[in-house]
DNA sequence: GGCACCCAACCGATCGGTCGGTCGGGCCGC
DNA sequence: GCGGCCCGACCGACCGATCGGTTGGGTGCC
């Protein structure tokens, strides 16, 4: 995981973030990945970083507060990192290609916050900061919505419903964390390139095409 | 949900499961799909069947054997309903459709068990019948990666990288719990459907069949 | 001395799971 | 028909373990 620092916001009114915040942070960003929020204790997030439950406690006034950033951070950046990725000028199948692969690059660098922030979303019905987190995910979903329409009304893109192309894409996108191995032979943009391929000319030979 | 009874495998050594045991299991679906299997007590799951704790441990010897027929079943009966809907003599284009649009009617119908399947496949890195499930899941994988092994092989599909193509395929489904409503307009089929379409034909206008 | 950092020990609550016992309906010998 | 018996379904009370979180007291640097 590249520096964690880079995605939270916590240099709000206590300064920026320390090195053992920090520590605490990605050590039980690592463990809320691979067992879930429930799965992990206090205790064992203490253990990973060598120091005593009581010494975690005087970081973080409590458990959520080491959850809340992390997702609220991922969701955030995310949308902001592949807004800014996206040229302005550019043809909106260029867009969507720079939405696709940036998104995937975000979730290589930021894996395990990544998974983190797409588990959480289910099994919390109620407050930790469901408002605002979701408030970045609309405005992401709007961002792809925006691009797809101008492909539609510039003649680039032939689509029926656009939330539900949306949909598959970022269903695609979304569904990475599952499968995706990051030993393997193909980096995560890569694959959002190949799925930008098919996304865009179908998987469909094209007969009419072929025997002009 | 339709009857839970169907995808499940109970009826072992110990007799068809009673209706008591399908209660219990049909209820604590529903939680398990919402809350998460950490964030559901037994005693919630025997509150909600109006029984004692007791009770339930009466009719299962634990917890997890509450999960497992659960998500054993919805992963086999998921694999053996699409096989069965796949038509042996049709065109590869009309296989990939129906193996699309059956995957989303049986979400349908088993929605919150299917939501408990795919969450659990994540925070579970040991025992809970991590093979046998797998084996299924494979073999589900395998069925899809056959069908557009052929489509590419008779020149219905012009297909790159047929894994990564399937992986487009079962991400776009997987992702659907997440953001269907039942209440919505469109069954999942439809929606399926659409996907089918953009998949086929991409969402790319195609100047050059249109300039003929 | 004061502040940031750290710890062992502890708290009440809740977890998954167990125990001994009650209840009611079928089934037996008679 | 009927007393005695059995057994599956059910329950309240309880278990040790572990949960998230607290307390009071160190230690070392400015």
């Amino acid at each position: 995981m590249k520096n964690l620092a880079d995605i939270l916001e916590l240099d709000g009114p206590a300064g920026p973030p320390t090195e053992r915040m920090l520590q605490i942070l990605t050590e039980a960003c690592r463990l809320f990945a691979t067992r879930g929020f429930d799965g992990v204790s206090v205790r064992d997030i203490a253990q990973e970083c060598g120091i005593s439950k009581a010494t975690l406690y005087h970081h973080f006034p409590d458990k959520d507060a080491i959850l809340r950033p992390l997702v609220m951070g991922i969701t955030r950046s995310l949308h902001q990192r592949v807004l800014r990725a996206i040229p302005a000028e550019a043809e909106p199948a260029e867009k969507l290609r720079a939405f696709m692969v940036e998104s995937a690059r975000f979730f290589e660098e930021y894996r395990w916050a990544f998974i983190v922030s797409s588990t959480v979303f289910w099994t919390d019905p109620q407050a930790r900061q469901r408002r605002q987190r979701i408030e970045w995910r609309d405005r992401h979903e709007a961002l792809l919505r925006i691009i797809l329409e101008e492909g539609v009304q510039r003649g680039a893109f032939r689509i029926e419903d656009i939330g539900m192309a949306g949909r598959l894409v970022l269903g695609a996108l979304n569904w990475m964390p599952k499968w995706y191995d990051p030993k393997g032979p193909l980096p995560a943009s890569a694959i959002a390139e190949q799925f930008y391929d098919v996304l865009l000319a179908g998987v469909g030979a094209r007969p009419d095409v072929i025997t002009i």
